[in-house]
Parts: C-alpha cells; structure tokens; sequence
DNA sequence: TATCTCTTTGAACGCCCATTCAACCAAATT
DNA sequence: AATTTGGTTGAATGGGCGTTCAAAGAGATA
C-alpha cells in the first residue's frame, strides 16, 4: 500500500518544490509585498494560477516557505552536532559554525529570515513556527551549556547564556545583512 | 527676517507631527504594507488626501518617519552618555540603560524598528538613514571602548568589540521582540 | 484506444488602496 | 472688508495584484 509513486506524485513534488524555491529567491530579493503570485510562478517556469492549486493562497505559500527553510535550519543543526562528538565546547563551536555556514548564512536565507521575523508578530502562523524553531534551538544549546558549566565549576544560568548566545548570533546575522564586508 | 512663525505654520508642524506619530503607532500594529494612507490620516483625525499633501507620496511619509525614530534614538544616545560624566566604563552603562530604556526598548519603536530594517535591503533611502545611525553609534562606542581597553591593558580590537555590542543589543531586542517576558 | 483523473494554463474579475483634484475653509495680507 | 495664500476635505480615478475558473493538456486506468 501506499505505493504512491507514479510521475504524477513525481512532479507534484517537485512543482512545490519549484515554488518554494522561487519564493525564497523572490522575497531575498525584493521582499514578501512586493513578491507578486505571477513572479513566484513565473521563477518557477509555471503560469499564474498554479500557485493557488498548490497552496491555496499566497498566505499558505508563505506559511510553506518559512516552514521550508525553518526545518533546512533545524537539520543541519541537528546534524553538526552529531557529528561533533561529546565535547560539550565542541558542541557550541559546531553550532557556532552552522550558523556562520554558507548554506545558512548566506544572503538570501538571510534576507528571507528577517523578512519573515519582522512579520511574526503578526502573524500568528509565523509565530508559531518560529517559536518552535527557537524552542528546540534554545533545549539543546541549554544542555549542552549545562555541561559545559559544570565542567568549567562556573555558575552561570544555562538559560541565560543561551538566549545570549541565541541574541548574538541574530545580532550578528543582521549587522551582516546590513553591511556585509566583514567575513 | 524669517519670523514664520504664525499660527499657519505652527498647524503645520502639528499635522506633520500627528502623521508621524499615526503612522509610527499604525505600523508598529500592523506592519508597513498593511497601513493604508486612511489609517494614517484618520488616526491622525484628519483625512484622506491629506499625508500627499504634506509628504507627496507614501514612500516619503515612511523615510520621514524613519528619520523621526532615528533621531529621536541619537539625541537620547548622546544626551545619555554627556550625563554620565568621564569614565568609560560609566559611559558603556549608560548606552546600555539607554538602549533598554522605557522610551527606545518599547514595544512600538522596536516593532518599527524592524519592520524597516526588513526592507532596508530593497529601499536605498532606508539603508542611509539605517547606516548613519549605525557609523554614529559605531563612532562613538568605539571611541569609548578604546579609552576602556587603554586603562585595562587588554588588547582586544575596539571595531569588533563595539561591533560584537551593537549586534548583542540589537539580537536582544529581536529576543525581547518575539517573547516580551524576560524583563 | 477510450475514459477518467489530476495538473496546468491564462484570460477575466473584482477588490483594495495610493493618488489626484476641485471645492471649501481659515489664516494672513492689503 | 476684500483679496490672496495655504491647508483640508472626500469623492472619483486608475492601476496592481490575488483569486477564480473554464478549457486544455498529460498521466493513470480499463
């Protein structure tokens, strides 16, 4: 049972995909409102209604979107780490890495996280899904923290450092948005 | 000469002003795109036609009042750090308490805040006005954190310690922005 | 091959909103 | 008081854009 897989799905798939694309490359560039259904579909070698077909409204593609590069971030998160070993310092430096790497940091992600952040408030749906993005980043860096703090015999709230961490690193996304000569 | 000062264009300024105001308090609520010129004005308790009169178009009306806020940071920023007397250190805590003040930290100037720094990429004026500030503020905190590093003896870069500052501020905000209970 | 189902097309529709402008009003000037 | 100047009003205009949908195209099914 579900044997799905005909071309049909196939291209389906990839449609969306196309879409989302599209999407992410056209509000890197010229932001959501001035993003219009013709330019995304049109950036994907598709015609005007498709959109509404794939997504409903230009509200769901939106939601997509941000679920899209939302998740993109978690994984190679979650990956880095792994592949980082026990060292609770070399764990923050991989995370410190990931975020700082091209495929996250680049210009475009960039300009499309901030774009969406300064619609989260809203925007509910937005919200939600960056709350859950921050909540799972703020878990793990406070456990590894944790470690680290009992090793170091500091006494430091984890919880604290965290949002620290969390904070700088946005801090520095943006300065690097804005003027990005300093790599 | 230049005596202008009749009740005429004391209406003016007040209109001007009103607009602003309107406007800062609209977009904070709602976002720019979502604010229509009869926001503006109605909240104003004037009407329709009246923000092309006094700003031609509703792109002028946005980089005034990005101008507004942008001074309006500086005069507090300068007036805060005079104040402080001639220690470095104190000067540093001062632009600290100033950048998390009631009046710079409230939810409105941050939400507009942001809404503008998401589109400073697309709009050039936005981007002059943003990096003034910035070169401003940059100037200024680095001139005080070197004094800072001469009297400690350290030897650590002012440019990316004011830098590295201004990017914890600005990532705290956008913290305290999404999630407004740490406080 | 014929039929059915799912995807794509693109013209047409209608709403929203920035902008315009003629008419109006109030303050300044004479 | 009469005239000029300048600010305000709000209905009308026009363009842009999201959405709809009938028709066409392409893959699955029989």
């Amino acid at each position: 049972m579900m044997k799905r897989s005909n071309l049909r799905s196939e291209n389906k798939k990839n449609s969306n995909l196309k879409l989302i694309s599209s999407a992410i490359k056209n509000i890197s560039q010229k932001g959501i409102k001035e993003t219009t259904m013709h330019d995304v579909s049109h950036g994907a070698g598709l015609s005007q209604g498709i959109v509404n077909f794939h997504f409903k409204s230009k509200e769901f593609l939106l939601i997509e979107t941000l679920k899209f590069i939302s998740n993109e971030y978690l994984e190679t998160f979650q990956r880095n780490i792994i592949k980082s070993g026990s060292d609770p310092r070399k764990k923050i430096i991989s995370i410190i890495n990931n975020d700082f790497s091209k495929k996250i940091c680049s210009q475009d992600k960039m300009a499309v996280w901030f774009t969406f952040f300064s619609e989260v408030k809203f925007k509910p749906a937005y919200q939600q899904i960056c709350k859950e993005r921050d909540l799972y980043y703020q878990n793990i860096t406070q456990d590894i923290l944790r470690e680290l703090i009992i090793k170091e015999n500091n006494n430091i709230s984890e919880k604290n450092l965290s949002r620290g961490l969390q904070a700088l690193v946005m801090g520095l996304w943006l300065d690097q948005l804005e003027d990005p000569d300093t790599f």
